[in-house]
DNA sequence: TTGCATAGTCTTATATTTTGGACTATGTTC
DNA sequence: GAACATAGTCCAAAATATAAGACTATGCAA
């Protein structure tokens, strides 16, 4: 009506006036999983930029749904127990998750080394489950944690089969700076996810500081393709020796994980 | 404007001809659960008896937020990765529920016998984990099934502190008749939850099924209310002697779950 | 008690989502 | 290849959810 690009602009520009409630919700789970734990009810609509009505309203269909739990006398918001027994339900549909799930744990008991099980979500990757070493040093690799794909071995391996197009459409803008702020090659970093396509088992060492490195092997489904990986977060002085052993171990736990049913190899 | 009841009706009587974006996303996840696996997208609007349009966007919404996935030439829909890390931090806010599906795994381990681990969810209880005993019988007790609360020593004890109003108001119309399909005395069944209050163990014997018997004992929370409950199901005619072990280890299991602080006694 | 701050409820209008259905795409059968 | 079945996309209109903000409730301080 006004213009060239009415259309355009109907899509998803600029903060509209108003927002979907489903996307309302999205949002506030994020948030809430970003925090980490409890929010007090009063404080979400400022956390999330929305009307308080709106945000009331949601949060009483999503509490009494069991999605969401309110807590307390100042109302604290956290993820509820329909939320767990959906979560539960993805893991028993997903055979390689619950399985990655025990070989972190495993591997962690076995070698006394912090082992994560890491999935892909839009340009980051997700620790989905991680279990500390018994060394000293915490190194941040908190569940739920979100790191962008190009900062990571991990990422490499997730990007494997996908094309420079692919990829580069799936890295949102704050996931193309590397940790020291310089902008990352999409070129260059697509030609090494490539080049890590059905490698077992990719390093990068001091790529998220300088204390530590990562060893991260492939999980992959029935079709091949790489849903998970499974990694170790080392000190960057772990002897020579100890670190092949650990090379060894992991890759042979994303060979026991993987599902690459013969029947199905040309299926996909 | 139209009569005495206009607001009445306004509220949430008769399919109205749009429904919400949260109601249809909230009925689409425990469409999902009841199924207990992947269902075709094409599929999902009848079984919703919702619109084609609708469902297609909410469900491409909800996929790319990563809590559906899509899978498959055929567009096979089940829960996503984000539904499980949403899961999992559930768990880590809430000690009990953790420590209770291990607690179910220890049960079951030791004693042979099926263990369940159950929470509300308005009239109904929820298995939210359970692990089979070693016997033949196959008892049905998947995770996720849902019981109306007044069949079961469980629902008993989760309504005990509840008043005739509130257990009325909390069990819907399917949730009021037994198994045999006789009516729920909503007065005797009250009493009886009142009675439950502050019982170590509730027993059952036949209600569900003439063949198996069940054992309940709470686990409550820092504020003394019962959360959840954990449970054998066992055959009717176990011996005496192993019956009275039983009991025992299941009321020292709630005993070890639940969160009495003497400090908070009285904080509610 | 008054005043102030925080929390939560309710109402009404408009901006937008939901919807029906036409349309396209894809695959299968004859 | 035509006819049909199934799956998925797109559009414009109507119905209603979101949002703004007034309002009430609660708690705390002076």
């Amino acid at each position: 009506m006004d213009g060239t690009a009415s259309r355009a602009l109907k899509t998803r520009i600029a903060r509209r006036p108003r927002e979907r409630g489903v996307d309302r919700v999205l949002k506030l789970f994020s948030c809430l999983q970003a925090k980490g734990g409890p929010v007090r009810l009063a404080e979400l609509p400022h956390m999330l930029d929305a009307p308080k009505s709106t945000i009331y309203d949601l949060v009483n269909i999503l509490a009494e749904a069991g999605l969401l739990e309110i807590r307390g006398k100042d109302s604290q918001i956290y993820f509820g127990k329909m939320m767990h027994l959906y979560g539960t339900s993805y893991l028993q549909a997903n055979e390689i998750m619950a399985r990655g799930r025990e070989m972190v744990d495993v591997l962690a008991r076995e070698t006394g080394e912090t082992s994560e099980f890491c999935i892909r979500h839009r340009g980051k990757q997700v620790i989905i489950h991680a279990r500390p070493g018994s060394r000293p040093l915490r190194i941040s690799s908190e569940i739920g944690s979100r790191i962008p794909l190009p900062w990571t071995a991990s990422g490499r391996l997730m990007l494997s089969h996908m094309s420079l197009a692919e990829i580069d459409s799936i890295l949102g803008p704050e996931d193309r700076a590397m940790p020291d702020g310089s902008p990352v090659d999409i070129g260059k970093f697509a030609a090494e996810c490539q080049a890590s396509r059905n490698m077992p088992l990719v390093k990068t060492v001091g790529m998220i500081n300088n204390f530590t490195q990562c060893l991260a092997a492939p999980v992959t489904n029935a079709y091949g393709l790489v849903e998970a990986t499974i990694c170790f977060v080392l000190p960057i002085d772990v002897p020579a020796e100890k670190k092949r052993a650990l090379e060894a171990r992991l890759v042979k736990a994303s060979g026991e994980l993987s599902l690459m049913n013969t029947e199905s190899g040309q299926a996909g």
